[in-house]
RNA sequence: GGCGGCAUAGCCAAGUGGUAAGGCAGAGGUCUGCAAAACCUCCAUCCUCCGGUUCAAAUCCGGAUGCCGCCUCCA
């Protein structure tokens, strides 16, 4: 498959460099609040890409870190009042309840800073010995930017253009403004470990190198996380690493876009802010994979609840159609009806197209117009009297559903029950509306008397009271129905 | 100031130099007591603007305008 690779700003050719083995750290998140929706967009891209790389048969080993000690969770911990660990963990909890929810896989490896200080100091220290780094008198230790001519290689930057950028706190023994933080000396009430260079703390950009390396070999296949995180945070782990090991870090760079509310970036300052849990309130969990899944991954995703009840809309279309391939693949009596050589082509090409997608940049937003293409295809042989009862047209149908099938499990959509998920959708959307089923069942209960006896304008009259409250009422050959408006 | 990204129908959106996917909304139709739902069909001669390269450009190059991001913690 073709990806995008950061480092060269270019599509490349995807091959792993060990035979069938591909191997996979992405950023995970610092455990110090709720998820929001731009973690939701991230995992949900990265756990897309493992999917796919499985798919195609590769042995991926998947690492994603968690970060459990930082200035945010230490923050976090001195405004509750208690330990930062207490703060990490909580919400470490936190971050599982939400990827569960989105049918997020767990990684491989999801490893803790907080359990890898050896491993940091021991690469911290190797690079002051390979004279990478320096140890402050007052117990930091900082990477010398200077010491590592790529610098910059990742996200196009020279030195002295990030020179006028770069300054140093009040309290720091830098020795040059570009220098960063492999560790930190610890503060008072901060959570510390013993070092070659007293009491402190791992620096944030610390830990990916040394869990990386840990639990894949150098170079990685792929290296991914959000787009912000290209500078300074890759840039930095590139800078530790390939200077403590003199290998290559990482072949492929993987960014994901932005999410953003009214084209503006999403801030806790500005107030358009959303978490996880703010949106499954009201929507399915699975009507925001699929609205994450509608905008390719690196572009930027404008996030409102009105994409998300075009999002729903979707899915429920997409729903609705399974619903009713299932049906008509119930029947039991066929014909020899042929299917014109046209319409398996056109099927074809949809499978075809999906695939081609998918290859390309991981386009989940075309391939899942190529679904769409497919469920239309489905609609017009259900459509069809003849088709639809002939041996052909079911057959067309059973590879119809079996390609959703096989999609769902990349996707991570559409692999529940029609009937299940279309019920969920309809207790959901109800729940959003206000509508309280047992005065809808009430009111439906006296349409159908009024009905029975062909009083239509009766009939009439409730069906507007039912629509007055978001209610729409359906006659179907079952007999009544209804949905949200 | 430095680096980078984006501009495609009413809205969302894909698009890898070869003649504009898909979704939502809208219009027509089938069905229905009438509806609704569902399904079918239709819906951009054109891709912000101006130049250029090419037999051929939404796609490449140059310029303009607008919007956004990074350079400080950030998915």
């Amino acid at each position: 498959m073709r990806l995008y690779n950061t480092l060269g700003r270019t599509k490349q050719e995807f091959t792993p460099q060990h035979g069938n083995a591909v191997s996979m750290y992405v950023c995970g998140i610092t455990a110090y609040d709720y998820c929001h929706i731009g973690h939701a967009r991230s995992a949900v891209v990265f756990d897309v890409l493992v999917r796919y790389l499985r798919f195609k048969g590769y042995d991926v080993t998947f690492v994603r870190n968690f970060t459990d000690v930082d200035d945010k969770i230490i923050k976090r911990a001195n405004e509750v009042g208690v330990p930062s660990q207490e703060i990490a963990e909580k919400f470490i909890g936190e971050f599982y309840v939400d990827m569960d929810a989105l049918s997020v896989l767990r990684a491989d490896v999801e490893p803790k800073c907080t359990e890898h200080i050896d491993e940091m100091i021991t690469l911290t220290q190797g690079l002051i010995e390979s004279g990478h780094a320096y140890a402050t008198p007052s117990g930091d230790v900082y990477f010398k930017v200077r010491s590592f001519p790529d610098y910059g290689k990742l996200s196009g930057r020279n030195i002295e253009d990030l020179v006028s950028g770069a300054r140093v706190d009040p309290g720091e023994e830098k020795l040059d403004p570009l220098d960063f933080a492999l560790w930190k000396a610890a503060k008072p009430g901060e959570p510390s470990w013993e070092s070659p260079w007293g009491l402190g703390r791992p620096g944030w950009h610390l830990e990916c190198s040394a869990m990386s390396e840990k639990y894949m070999p150098l170079p990685l296949d792929i290296h991914g996380g959000g787009q912000d995180l290209s500078f300074p945070h890759h840039e930095n782990e590139i800078a530790q690493s390939e200077a403590a090991t003199g290998k290559e870090f990482a072949k492929f760079w993987v960014h994901n876009g932005f999410v953003q509310i009214n084209s503006e970036k999403m801030s806790k300052s500005l107030g358009n802010f959303f978490t996880i849990r703010d949106i499954l309130a009201k929507f399915l969990p699975e009507t925001l994979r699929y609205f994450l899944l509608t905008m390719h991954y690196r572009s930027p995703l404008d996030f409102s609840f009105d994409s998300l009840e075009e999002a729903e809309k979707g899915v429920r279309r997409i729903y609705t159609a399974l619903a009713q391939v299932d049906a008509a693949l119930a029947g039991t009596k066929w014909s020899k009806t042929p299917l014109p050589q046209d319409i398996l082509d056109e099927q074809a090409g949809y499978e075809q197209g999906f695939v081609d997608a998918f290859e390309d940049d991981l386009n989940s937003a075309a391939a899942l117009g190529h679904l769409f293409g497919m469920v239309r295809l489905a609609g017009r042989i259900l459509d069809d009297k003849g088709y639809r009862k002939a041996e052909a047209g079911r057959d067309l149908l059973v590879r119809i559903r079996a390609e959703v099938a096989k999609w769902s499990t990349v996707l991570g959509v559409f692999g529940l029950e029609p009937e299940t998920f279309l019920a969920s959708l309809k207790t959901c959307r109800a729940g959003r509306a206000g509508i309280e089923p047992a005065k809808v069942d009430a009111l439906l209960a006296d349409r159908l008397e009024a009905r029975k006896n062909k009083d239509f304008a009766r009939s009439d009259a409730i069906r507007d009271e039912l629509a007055a409250m978001q209610v729409e009422v359906k006659d179907t050959p079952q007999g009544q129905a209804w949905d949200v408006l």
